[in-house]
RNA sequence: CGGGGCGUAGUAUACCGGUAGUACGUCUGGUUUGGGACCAGAUAGACCGAGUUCGAUUCUCGGCGCCCCGACCA
């Protein structure tokens, strides 16, 4: 008997996971959360009500949110898609310790400075320090490891949980006290190459807004600098859900942080003016210039043998906070609206029981069938009433929702909705993964 | 950290100085099956501590927790 892989005739549709960490379908009755119909009284932040309701999430304390099944399917997705555009500007990851030594934080002094830092003390009385940003462990790292202008530029990055004793964490996932960020850092033998990789980095940025859905809301928005740039850099999502005040100009797509507007009062790029909103900072990029490499003496020769210090950079995207604007500026009343690239699943399949059992059979069929073609399907096969399920698949959020019943087969078919849109159409069985195909 | 609000079944809520009612959920049985069905039965609850009181879930104080506003946010 000879058996050939499956996935030789897998025709890529677009609708495939491309990790293969997760599993590409699920039966809801088999999905341990279920959804529910009140908000949770605790929360008044839209993210964290639908999460909750719709079992992405659950909550453990006042900023601190476990991911469940459905939850962590949407942040793996977020995480492939960071992946992929850090992979393309070189970008190297690696997985950095949470557990700090303080001295190194005491190195750089932001042992008594960061208010947030997490300070924690074993039985012994050892003190260390809970990883709230990771220059002070990359930074000594990388001077084991660079000596030579020729090992240089290089860049690195993580997807780890970050810890930040926050005074009052708010807005549900979008300002916690622990949270998955991705941070990258880049090192150079010049304050050139660092402008370089940044304009790098900016184009990487808005390439990962983009897929996940925020493309339209996502301003580069200048903010203060520090010592090494005039401003640094953040990507400021629009919506009430947000922090910051941020002035915009639509004509250059890019915005200037409150803070800095007395000093920077027209756009940074045509001189045009600039109308206030209020935005959520889901990204952030930073030239840290020579700050923590004079701290940890990081230093490189030069091609005259001579010693630099190594100039640095550092990225951040906050993925929680990311998926929680996500849910912000894309739920309707009715429940989340996941954009294609992030959602939990490409298809709901709602199986409707009528007076035989042949839609139920009809629909284990289209189940067998999407798990063949690798599409990533959620089956609602509990036994519940139509509107139940309906209300269910809007809540969870679904791109298309699959419905087969003894009327939809009667008409010809399955019916496939958009859930953004609303708008359904009748799809016969010949041409079910075709229409799949062009909807996504 | 300053100010405000709130803690009652799994969830959302109500009433009350005399130990708690409703809805949803869950379980059993039946009728249903395209936008959160119906009937019958069942399950399950006062954040912790002290005080006042004959008696506290209710009033007072303290603690803890949660939310909101502000401050803060490499």
């Amino acid at each position: 008997m000879c058996t050939i892989p499956r996935a030789t005739y897998i025709v890529n549709f677009g609708l495939f996971e491309k990790g293969r960490t997760m599993s590409k379908n699920m039966k809801q009755t088999q999905l341990f959360t279920k959804t529910r119909k009140d908000a949770p009284a605790d929360e008044v932040a839209k993210n964290a009500q639908l999460l909750i309701r719709a079992g992405y999430i659950h909550k453990e304390m006042a900023g601190v949110y476990s991911y469940l099944p459905l939850g962590l399917r949407v942040l793996k997705k977020i995480e492939q898609v960071i992946r992929e555009e850090m992979n393309k500007i070189n970008g190297q990851e690696l997985f950095l310790s949470s557990l700090h030594p303080k001295e190194r934080w005491e190195a750089t002094g932001r042992w008594d400075s960061l208010d947030v830092l997490f300070k924690l003390k074993d039985t012994l009385d050892r003190e260390y320090a809970l990883g709230a940003t990771h220059e002070e462990i990359i930074t000594p790292l990388a001077q084991e490891y660079i000596s030579s202008y020729r090992d240089l530029p290089f860049a690195a990055y993580q997807f780890q949980n970050k810890f930040r004793a926050e005074v009052r964490s708010k807005s549900g996932i979008m300002r916690g006290r622990e949270f998955i960020m991705k941070d990258l850092y880049s090192f150079h033998v010049s304050q050139e190459d660092l402008d370089q990789y940044y304009e790098r980095a900016v184009a990487a940025y808005l390439r990962v807004f983009e897929r996940c859905g925020l493309g339209a809301q996502t301003y580069l928005t200048y903010a203060s600098g520090g010592t090494f740039s005039k401003y640094s850099h953040e990507f400021q999502t629009l919506t009430d859900a947000g922090e910051d005040i941020i002035h915009l100009c639509d004509t250059c797509k890019v915005a200037v942080n409150e803070e800095i507007i007395a000093e920077q009062p027209a756009c940074p790029k045509c001189g045009g003016a600039l109308t206030p909103q209020k935005a959520a900072e889901t990204g952030n990029i930073f030239k840290l210039g020579t700050k923590y490499s004079a701290a940890f003496n990081l230093t490189f020769k030069d091609a005259e043998g001579k010693e630099q210090p190594v100039i640095m950079g550092c990225y951040g995207i906050g993925l929680g906070r990311l998926m929680g604007t996500a849910v912000e500026v894309l739920s309707d009343t009715k429940g989340i609206v996941w954009p294609r690239e992030i959602a939990p699943f490409k298809v709901h399949l709602i199986s409707i029981a009528g007076k035989s059992d042949e839609a139920i059979k009809e629909a284990t069929r289209v189940y067998d069938d999407l798990i063949e073609h690798g599409v990533e399907v959620l089956w609602d096969d509990r036994d519940a009433r139509a509107g139940e399920k309906f209300a269910d698949a809007d809540l969870i959020g679904i791109p298309l929702r699959l419905v087969v019943s003894e009327r939809s087969i009667a008409e010809g078919g399955y019916e496939l909705t958009e859930r953004k849109t609303g708008q359904s159409k009748l799809v016969p069985e010949s041409m079910l993964l075709q229409t799949l195909k062009s909807n996504v």
